[in-house]
DNA sequence: TGACAAGGTGTATCAATTACACTATGTTAG
DNA sequence: CTAACATAGTGTAATTGATACACCTTGTCA
């Protein structure tokens, strides 16, 4: 974080710019979104999303990444520009444009979420079952949950919530919480080899106490693909 | 236009906030694309996407409106916002956001599109033919381009290329100009048809030396929805 | 060693998409 | 007036993809 040095005039107004990050997961078999609470005002004590100001020098795409890992500790996941809010009266402080971003974090994954100095508290809450919102951040997750649910039927971008190696249960359980709908075994399973997009590591998950699941990878784990 | 009053300061630099607009058509069965060429500097000389800054008390969606309509004289169009580009090299002046949009004008529209003061021309281009363009702009129509032929699968956006009234074999033109292949005229007839989202009018359209055809408008001309 | 719990497999039906060619009708030129 | 023209308008069969559906398998654990 850096201090000003000095103010910045120009002969214009000019608007601030954030970024703003919804932060998807899917934790026991239910999608959920990392929310921070705000520890200044305004909106002082309200979940709010991790972001922040673009630095001057800064790509919004670095932005978005860095208020990510700064706010969270989360930092390595999959992120795409969602959309940019700019209503006049969105910020009580001053004009602020939000380009936001969401992320996809893999399932179940051992990251605990670190509150930074200027957040009271970190969580993950579930989609269906979100707190009062700061600022038009409810608006914003409405928006992100859309696009990810529709990215589901036409893109790769499920693998994203997979660990590097996964069973099919566990990629349907991805699916099905995505869909908020269960699906056929058969007809699921069909469908994701004839895709031909993941590939069995020849290994056996040995979690539970019942019968091992083949083991398998995406062919593609960083690339996010259009299908079909 | 306003002038400024005075000079503005901030305790930390903002960047700029522009929006540039992508508008399509279809003029000669082919599709297209607005520009206008720059009068002044950077990129004196060439062409560019219309646009321009944003006023400190506006709304994204309504300074895409404004620019537009100042720099070519279209208003009353469908307008859609796209992406965020912001690269810190965009633009040799200063930093610039620019929040681009796409609008979609109806079929050999009758529009003449007038040069603003601060443009040296501006014209239609087809979108397999484009001349160099100024800034980032090149990519900003790629993505556009993109987006719009993805849109045309799952959503009803074709109708915004069309007049109030049209026919079956214009509105086939509109999608075969679009996905830039040509279409099987019963089985485009039998799908169209059968999404209900036209009716006709009763009236024959008598353009040409042939049998005319029958005039349909679509039941919802405002709307663009998802289908499917 | 038997009960448990999830893993893994195939087929028949239905719906949607594709491929394909001729007749109908108003216009216009001679 | 009529023949040539140009586009409008129409149906069916074959293929492909999506859905619905139930039982046996295999390792774990008490």
């Amino acid at each position: 974080m850096r201090l000003p040095s000095d103010t910045f005039t120009y002969p214009y107004p000019h608007p601030a710019v954030t970024t703003d990050v919804v932060v998807f997961t899917i934790r026991n078999a239910r999608l959920s979104i990392l929310l921070v609470k705000r520890a200044n005002p305004p909106h002082q004590g309200e979940w709010a999303l991790p972001g922040g100001f673009l630095d001057i020098d800064e790509d919004l795409d670095a932005c978005a990444a860095r208020e990510l890992e700064e706010e969270t500790g989360i930092s390595d996941v999959y992120l795409e520009q969602l959309y940019t809010f700019g209503a006049t009266d969105r910020d009580p402080r001053e004009r602020v444009i939000s380009v936001t971003y969401y992320a996809l974090l893999p399932q179940d994954s051992p990251t605990t979420p670190r509150a930074a100095s200027d957040a009271a508290d970190v969580g993950w809450h579930t989609v269906e079952d979100l707190p009062e919102l700061a600022f038009d951040h409810a608006r914003i997750i409405g928006m992100a949950h859309k696009r990810l649910v529709a990215k589901l039927e036409y893109s790769t971008i499920a693998f994203q919530f997979m660990p590097e190696t996964f069973t099919l249960s566990e990629l349907q359980c991805v699916h099905e919480a995505l869909l908020n709908q269960s699906l056929d075994k058969r007809n699921f399973r069909k469908r994701i080899l004839s895709l031909d997009l993941i590939e069995e590591t020849g290994k056996k998950s040995r979690r539970g106490k019942h019968r091992p699941a083949r083991e398998y990878r995406a062919r593609h784990p960083e690339r996010v693909e259009i299908i079909k």
